[in-house]
DNA sequence: GTCTATATTGGGATAGAC
DNA sequence: GTCTATCCCAATATAGAC
């Protein structure tokens, strides 16, 4: 069973409180933001009593870390996995096909409700507050990024480090703002659309990760 | 005395408590956010009482599109005047002088203060939760947004309005995600390097915008 | 592991004196 | 226009029974 397919079942039952507290929270967070959204509200929604989400999580942040860890995680490991089938394929590859490793994985969940929360809720935590944000994407993140960057160093050996550093922020910028854009709360996404808009996001950041200077 | 002269003196100065209490909710909400962020500590930093917030601005929220407005409105008036300045000379003008009309005038504050908070601002706004931000956005933004796109679309006839529409989006994502970046949290932004990037994102962007389909 | 009950603190908002 | 004092509610967190 791949690990896709046990959210999804996660997803549907919420057999036990711990599962039902993370979904809860999932869910206004997204909404409403870390300091919008209390315990109560999540306690409340999740049908469980407020104790319990101090017991299974510690605190507030702890809860938040699990939230975005659950679903952030398993993002992460297909970045890893088609980044490397690619590498070591030992076919050429260009700039684009290592965005698209990149940029898929978030566009390819199976489950519908997925496809709702999970794009949301990454474009929440680059909105957050330093320092609520920080500490979550350095440590699902910051690994990850500086692989692909030295990636694209190596498929552009002219631009300097520093320029790709920068090009792969702009990079992340368009991925947040599509991201928070195109799944407002409560709004089903058309699944055509949504892939549609995939090949409109890798097709306008590997323009500008590519750029040839014309003036 | 032009506008910006007068935020200026505003800024350094603060004589009456209304824009005291600004100018500390603008440094509170730039670094905790809007739930993140009290009326009680705006009014404690301020140095004035909390019955003052609630009798210059009503309540929480009337105080926050205060906030904003007052750094936004005069980069809608430049970004308006640059745009119809390009449009009127005459002379024929390529995608990016039109980025440049728009992104500049966040780049061309004079004072300090303003260099470091305005694109924070700018950023955080953006981050908000949708209950937030879209009033604001939808205020301060929608109008000069449109007349954008408008120009974007006459400028590149073969595209469709969607796509100019998507594309226009990843700009805006590009920046919010520079304007964040660039300016954390008490952190002194030097002058020169924040230009630079100025000049890195309208590459970035205007590739992105006027791309050709090239496989 | 889950509950009730509560400690403690902080939140937005307002009445009314000056 | 600014203050004190207060209302009322919500927040995180924890103690202790079951």
């Amino acid at each position: 069973m791949t690990q896709q397919a046990k959210v999804q079942v996660e997803k549907l039952t919420a057999a036990n409180t711990r599962d039902k507290i993370l979904d809860a929270a999932e869910a206004l967070i997204v909404e409403h933001g870390y300091a919008g959204t209390s315990l109560r509200a999540i306690t409340q929604r999740a049908g469980v009593n407020l104790a319990a989400a101090h017991y299974h999580f510690g605190s507030k942040k702890g809860l938040f870390s699990a939230v975005f860890h659950r679903r952030i995680e398993p993002v992460r490991q297909m970045r890893q996995q088609a980044l490397e089938t690619l590498i070591d394929s030992g076919k050429p590859y260009t700039v684009k096909d290592v965005i698209r490793t990149f940029l898929a994985p978030l566009y390819q969940v199976q489950n519908t409700d997925l496809l709702d929360t999970l794009p949301s809720l990454v474009g929440r935590i680059y909105g957050e507050p330093e320092s609520v944000s920080k500490p979550i994407l350095e440590a699902e993140f910051s690994e990850i990024a500086d692989r692909y960057q030295a990636v694209f160093c190596g498929l552009l050996p002219r631009v300097p480090a520093e320029e790709i550093r920068w090009r792969f922020h702009f990079m992340i910028g368009s991925m947040i703002q599509t991201l928070r854009f195109q799944s407002p709360l409560g709004m089903a996404v058309d699944r055509e659309q949504f892939i549609n808009n995939l090949d409109r996001l890798v097709e306008f950041t590997a323009a500008g990760m590519q750029q040839l200077r014309d003036g």
